[in-house]
RNA sequence: GGGCCCGUGGCGGAACUGGCAGACGCAGCGGACUUAAAAUCCGCGGAAGGGCAACCUUCGUGUGGGUUCGACUCCCACCGGGCCCA
């Protein structure tokens, strides 16, 4: 049954390396990898059935692991992209054995930027280079014997996949969010509703609730203001419905990047540059796609309760989404009709608002200037120059405040006094209503402003006495000094000078105080208490041609969908990609033309929708590179289904788990709350910098489909991990400048310490660690480094180098380490010069304890992704194996099983030369017994006053007294404490004793 | 400016809920093998001091303070680095 040795003669010039002939080399290993790699594939050993597939063993729990897909970029794959992948197979590898169905995919990320600006350069079409780089990275992940089962490959670029996605978009398209209910329904549940007096329309078209269906008029009838569906004449049913789409058009201000021809959300824009190019972006309003992300923005801060994420990605999600408790108030205008609405979180100060501040966007500055002719020239001219701002700018730019007074006037509804109204570009128009009641007694960019303008500053909130103290003020002086004051206070205190004749705030505490004032203003129908999210709606649209395009087509100045059974849409071909370089943002499909314009029956509109002769505009821009990302880890389920984007059964079989403390057998029928986790994805592993993107987006797509009942969980991740970042080293500099790794040198100094020593000059210069860049020469490729050391030990090396999430300095000197200790771990089984098994016949019993331990911490570690610690604890085993003089077969055979998840290759190959024709994927993890991981006998230390003095041996078992009793007998102690009186002894069993005098 | 995270030998790191700091690896040193070198194997290894020696003493987890019988671990302040928000 033993495998033969593999045919690896040595070189005939090099007779004397006989006596090792059968080491484990780099040569040997990446014989062995490439061998066992090729079955892997022909024998489809990887291959994960689905419910109802041959072979599919319903009895066995789930586990869906996956990896945030890849960009798969022409240069190839970077060492740190494996570090996520062999930290997610180990696992994998590690729950095939303990007897887990494991889901276990890759795929590829293939819409984007980088493959058009390269067609742009080449004028190669942008689906050439990009099958291309996908090829390469297959080629570079299957060197390292990575689990995946291959037979669920797809790239978003396929017809098959962004059908699916064009499909959820339309779903979107097709759904607006019912409120009251807390989740999305289709456009058709919205007409019923409307239809049957669920719902009314409201004076600015807003849905309204009409009180309990059927008994209308007994309630009292529509609220005031309010319309009836069949009120509406066709034209305002349609734009009521568009306007509550969760896909939606609309003008909006964007971030135009004229460098990159598109326009960008707000996370893919950074200081006002660009996240990717760092080319600059403009503000400018352009009708565009957008989703209504805004309305879950409760369900997306909640739900995040439910999920095993690392803390800080949840609190930047938190932050992102931006959740504040407060008002709205209404500011009527003194001279006009009208009146401003804001939103505060300290409605308590409003008796301190003396002034106003609109958003240069705000609707209202031009109602103003209509009535106030003398302004109107000096606030158009500030609106136009601020306009092209971005938000970023805006805000940061604190030290500097500009503004112009609009020449009209609103009235505190608190105070009733006239207050003047400005605009500035501090205030955003996309955060709150676009307008403030400025406080500059207790807002420091309100506070700002008013010096800069001589606006009133007056104190509402008595501070605490550690401010007082810490601003060299004392407490009846504070409101007289407030103005010359270079702070301002604007933490919680108690309201003073905060009265009117019929409410007063005066004495109460700020949180007493504002719910006060909120009673009050709703009282008198000038406000209400409010959330507000600084989330806004998510800009879809993209002017480029490397995406999804829209199934959606323009006719009558109306926009239709496609019918999803005319999917895909496919992109025209082009012969030109380069974008149109303008301040006027001009989709780049619109070059083709012939595309463009077509009928209604060519684009795959439902003739009853239009007639199919209606000439139509397809929509000309493209959906952005994280659309395809937004759901492929459920395509993962079932990734060749026809007929639904994942069936029901694959997506509740790999999607819903039940949590620990369900009933048994309480599996994949329906999800509920409580029983099964909120997530579906069981472990999720890649880098921290989606936080915001990916990550968010992706929940919100997996919200509305949850909502629509197309998937059964309403999270798409349970469990989430980030890898660190793979730095390297670099030198810099005494002036801190950089120098690349190649032009220094490492000398040895008198002292036998190490010096590093730039080439050029001679001068010393310091080590640092960064991040890897082709200018510091410190790039590495993984390629080299299998070719030189085997993939067994690259992966062994990149798990060993610390905590997965911990950034950590590349240092290909320490490969050598790992590749030793395969070298040990083969030479305990394998005969170096016959190639022979080296078998022993009994086993040493410390070995035995010693393999069980190994198991244990082994399976444990893996679990907890510290893989550092469980390659730690095989170096021992294999140095405790060597020094007691081998291991028996059943032994090698449990040593086999046990490194398998982390050195497949090496373990698979041992396996085999152990007399198994099975592979490794469908053993069982090796058992251990729990009696052999603890001692009889304990080695305990003895300390007198905190310090160690004495180690005494225990019973494992032993109680307090006895142990105390042991440790006072102590020769040495007895020594230590020369007759010194014992005031007390702590004794912690089973860890140690401590000896006061 | 605010919030969060991290500082342990020459280097990467270990110490899981407060209980022998430095597991394991790299580099280094000593030895074996070798004509020699590489590779491999064995041994040593925080610092300072004492001892021929096994060993002993003191100091030691960024700095300073605190809680505790006992602190890398918990609390406060500071210094340095990183991330996020502004």
């Amino acid at each position: 049954m033993t495998t033969p040795p593999p045919a690896s003669a040595p070189a005939p010039d090099d007779a004397r390396r006989d006596d090792t002939r059968y080491r484990y080399t780099a040569t040997l290993a990446n014989e062995i990898e490439r061998r066992w790699q090729t079955r892997w594939d022909a024998e489809q050993t990887f291959r994960t059935p689905n419910p109802g597939d041959p072979g599919f063993d319903a009895s066995r729990p789930k586990f869906f692991c996956m990896d945030m897909f890849p960009y798969p970029s022409g240069a190839g794959l970077h060492v740190g992209h494996p570090l996520g992948y062999i930290a997610s197979d180990i696992v994998c590898r590690h729950r095939r054995m303990s007897g887990f169905n494991v889901l276990h995919p890759m795929g590829w990320d293939a819409f984007g930027l980088p493959a058009e600006q390269y067609a742009i350069q080449t004028g190669v079409h942008p689906a050439g280079t990009t099958r291309t780089a996908i090829e390469t990275f297959r080629g570079q992940l299957k060197r390292f014997g990575f689990s995946y089962d291959w037979s669920r490959e797809f790239a978003t670029i396929d017809p098959d996949y962004f059908r699916w996605t064009q499909w959820i978009w339309l779903q979107a398209y097709d759904a607006w969010y019912d409120v009251a209910a807390d989740r999305a329904r289709p456009i058709a549940d919205l007409i019923q509703d409307l239809e049957n007096g669920t719902l009314y329309v409201g004076p600015s078209g807003e849905l309204v609730p009409g009180g309990l269906a059927g008994d209308l008029e007994a309630v009292g009838g529509p609220p005031v203001g309010a319309r009836k569906w069949h009120e509406l004449d066709a034209d305002e049913r349609r734009d009521l419905i568009d306007d509550h789409r969760l896909a939606y058009l609309a003008e909006q201000t964007v971030n135009w990047c004229p460098k990159l021809g598109t326009a960008l959300a707000n996370e893919e824009v950074i200081d006002g540059k660009s996240e990717r190019g760092w080319h600059p972006v403009y503000r400018r309003p352009l009708r565009q796609w957008m989703f209504r992300i805004t309305a879950y923005a409760d369900r997306l801060l909640r739900d995040l309760d439910g999920l095993d994420w690392p803390e800080s990605t949840r609190a930047m999600q938190k932050a992102w989404i931006g959740r504040s408790e407060g008002a709205e108030i209404d500011f009527p205008l003194a001279d006009l009709d009208g009146s401003i609405r804001v939103f505060t979180t300290r409605p308590d100060t409003v008796f301190g608002a003396t002034y106003m501040v609109l958003a240069p966007e705000h609707p209202l500055v031009e109602t103003i200037l209509d009535a106030t002719p003398d302004h109107a020239a000096e606030v158009r001219a500030y609106v136009a120059a601020a306009r092209n701002r971005s938000d970023v700018d805006r805000m940061a730019d604190t030290k500097t405040k500009t503004g112009a007074f609009t020449g009209g006037f609103a009235i505190n509804p608190a105070t009733g006094n006239r207050i003047p109204v400005w605009v500035a570009d501090y205030v955003l128009m996309g955060y709150g209503h676009g307008a403030i009641m400025a406080v500059p007694g207790h807002d420091q960019r309100d506070f700002d402003f008013a010096k800069v303008y001589d606006l009133p500053i007056i104190a509402v909130v008595q501070p605490d006495d550690a401010w007082l103290q810490a601003h060299d003020v004392d407490a009846p002086t504070f409101p007289l000094r407030i103005a010359t004051l270079d702070e301002v206070f604007a933490g919680e205190g108690v309201s003073i000078d905060s009265a009117n004749d019929d409410v007063t705030l005066t004495g109460r505490p700020t949180a007493d105080a504002k719910a006060t004032i909120i009673a009050w203003l709703e009282s008198i129908g000038a406000g209400r208490g409010r959330v507000n999210f600084k989330l806004r709606d998510w800009l879809f649209s993209r002017q480029r041609y490397w995406g999804e395009p829209f199934p959606i087509v323009f006719a009558n100045g109306r926009h239709y969908p496609v019918d999803p059974a005319a999917l895909p849409v496919a992109l025209p071909d082009l012969r030109d990609y380069a974008p149109v370089e303008s301040d006027d943002p001009t989709p780049l499909l619109g070059k083709a033309t012939d595309w463009v314009h077509t009928t209604a029956g060519e684009a795959g509109v439902s003739p009853d929708v239009l007639p199919p002769d209606t000439p139509v505009v397809r929509e000309t821009n493209t959906m952005p590179g994280w659309a395809g990302s937004c759901w492929y880890y459920l395509r993962y389920a079932d990734p060749h289904a026809t007929d639904r984007f994942v069936s029901r059964a694959a997506e509740r079989y790999w999607m819903v788990s039940p949590k620990r403390s369900a009933p048994a057998g309480a599996a994949h029928d329906a999800w509920q709350p409580g029983v099964h986790h909120t997530g579906g994805v069981d472990l999720y592993i890649g880098g921290a910098e989606h936080a915001t993107l990916h990550l968010l987006y992706a929940r919100f797509w997996h919200k509305i489909l949850f909502d629509l009942g197309e998937v059964s969980t309403p999270e798409p991740f349970g469990r989430l991990f980030h890898q660190g970042l793979l730095t390297a080293y670099a030198y810099q500099r005494p002036d801190r400048s950089l120098v690349p790794v190649d032009q220094v040198e490492e000398r040895e100094g008198p002292g036998g310490d190490i010096a590093y020593i730039e080439t050029a000059t001679g001068a010393p210069v310091e080590r640092i660690v960064t991040k890897m860049s082709k200018t510091l020469k410190n790039v590495i490729n993984p390629d080299d480094i299998i070719a030189e050391y085997g993939a067994d030990t690259f992966r062994l090396y990149e798990m060993y180098m610390g905590p997965l999430d911990a950034s950590k300095p590349w240092n290909t000197r320490d490969i050598i380490g790992p590749l030793r200790f395969l070298q040990r771990l083969w030479r305990l089984a394998v005969d170096e010069a016959t190639g022979a098994l080296t078998v022993r016949d009994a086993a040493d019993p410390a070995v035995e304890k010693a393999l069980h331990r190994t198991i244990a911490k082994v399976g444990e570690d893996i679990e907890r992704l510290a893989f550092n610690t469980a390659i730690a604890a095989l170096i021992e085993f294999v140095n405790v194996a060597t020094a007691s003089g081998g291991c028996t077969h059943d032994q090698l055979e449990r040593l086999a099983l046990t490194i398998a998840p982390l050195a497949p290759h090496i373990a698979e190959e041992l396996w085999s030369r152990l007399g198994h024709d099975t592979m490794l994927a469908h053993e069982s993890w090796p058992t251990h017994d729990p009696a052999l991981l603890v001692d009889d006998e304990i080695e305990l230390p003895v300390q007198i006053k905190g310090k160690v003095r004495a180690r005494i041996m225990v019973p494992a078992d032993a109680d307090a007294a006895t142990i105390e009793a042991l440790a006072l007998a102590d020769p040495r102690i007895t020594e230590c404490l020369a007759g010194a009186p014992v005031r007390k002894t702590i004794v912690v069993p089973g860890k140690i004793v401590n000896i006061i005098t």
